[in-house]
DNA sequence: CCAAAAGTGTTCATTCTACACCCATGG
DNA sequence: CCATGGGTGTAGAATGAACACTTTTGG
């Protein structure tokens, strides 16, 4: 197995870039396509929701799927997540996470493809997302009434769906999927759709407030048929300032 | 840009598995080179350390790095990563787990290679490295000598180490690290030296043996200049059980 | 004045923290 | 019998869960 000799940072002749270190040939190393798909979170009246697309083209042509596309080889990669979702939503700077890799040989039926999955939260209200060059249609699909998708996309939103889960419980990452403004049974609701429990209105507040990550802004809910609670936003500055002293979100 | 119309799926037409859905060609996607470079932690005497290797081949030939390597187009990437560490360490099962892709255009000096970083944990006294076709030498380094790395390693190495404290106070990964018999004194220290922390020796044992995650042995210590500390080892057949249950473990 | 949801206070149980103390072994 | 670390008990503080209660709005 003369490959073996091979380390990571041996190359080919012929990428882009190519410098001839050795005079064995690392052509067939170089033949790997690279993919981001992203799983896009949305929060509105209460349900969680993925956002998919209707893919337009083969393979799995008419499939529901994830957003995704190619990387360019000139291209870093969280740069391509961000031109995916830019493309679909309009939004310039998202909040975009990794969640994982997907290798395996056979996971594209037409080529070596690996893909980096991404999650993102976003607030329904505020995006209309938009099928682009894309696919035939963009939508927001219920949580609970994901169908079969494409490829391992399966997969990556259950993977997702996990990470998203288990970073809500230690990072305040929940508020990115609501309204700038919000009032602490919304933020309730949320928590409570996310982690699929049941929260004390007074214990839930308390934790909540005593973190002294919200600010209570001087401003009601209107028109609402009962008393109009009181609308606060998350103070990321000081969010900031804690961690970096060592605290850490909990629940 | 009429590239904007390919998306995740479409393919290229030269590829190993190739297919040619359109008349287009998608060869300059299929140019990537993939490789896997693993943060292998050991614990030894109260000390956390790193595999490193010393470079034998450029570019940064003679420079401190990680073990990794290219991944082969028919080879899926987590068989990479138990292959590079097989290789190294002779383990045939190691716990392993990705932390993130890196994909930026110029990580790499000879070519767009993105790479997926390992972590992994073992215990040091089990599994000699040995330097293989790999690189001129293997060598366990305190993470407080830790040298410059080649290539983005040093960034990769940080990760893995926020990845690991994360997991660490989530995950009851540290037996990983331990002998498979060890005192309840080993498992403390071994937790202040990955999160930097003291604990309250009653405490701690309070904390631990509240979870019945432990198995005390009926058996203690050798040769130790004062009284004998009882074994235990790790019950991942009740931990499995109680995850189950929805169990999770903290600190 | 009623419904509906906002918002608060109190009690009791549980868990956490600090610290003092006893125990077993080798030298 | 002493030094060394193993191992345990307890009191008080802090936190958390349950639940009843008051408040403010629209209709």
């Amino acid at each position: 197995m003369a490959e073996k000799t091979l380390t990571t940072e041996q190359t080919s002749r012929k990428s882009q870039f190519a410098v001839p270190y050795y005079e064995i040939s690392y052509d067939k190393f170089f033949q790997f396509g690279v993919s981001v798909d992203c799983v896009v979170f949305g929060y509105h009246e209460n349900r969680l929701k993925i956002l998919l697309i209707k893919r337009g083209a083969a393979p799995f042509k008419g499939m529901w799927a994830l957003p995704g596309d190619l990387v360019y080889p000139n291209e870093n990669i969280d740069v391509a997540a961000q031109r995916i979702l830019r493309d679909l939503t309009g939004i310039e700077q998202l909040f975009m996470e990794q969640t994982q890799v997907y290798g395996k040989v056979d996971r594209h039926p037409a080529g070596r493809v690996i893909t980096t999955g991404y999650y993102s939260l976003i607030d329904i209200a505020k995006h209309d997302p938009h099928a682009s060059a894309w696919a035939d249609g963009v939508y927001w699909v219920d949580l609970e009434a994901i169908p079969e998708l494409a490829f391992d996309h399966g997969e990556i939103l259950n993977d997702a769906l996990k990470v998203l889960q288990q970073r809500v419980r230690h990072q305040p990452v929940g508020f990115e999927l609501l309204p700038e403004k919000f009032a602490l049974a919304d933020l309730q609701a949320l928590y409570e759709a996310l982690l699929n429990e049941k929260y004390d209105k007074a214990n839930f507040r308390k934790r909540i407030l005593s973190m002294n990550l919200l600010i209570s802004l001087k401003e009601n809910q209107k028109d609402v048929p009962h008393r109009p609670a009181r609308l606060y936003k998350f103070d990321k500055q000081r969010y900031d300032e804690l961690r970096a002293k060592g605290f850490s979100f909990e629940l």
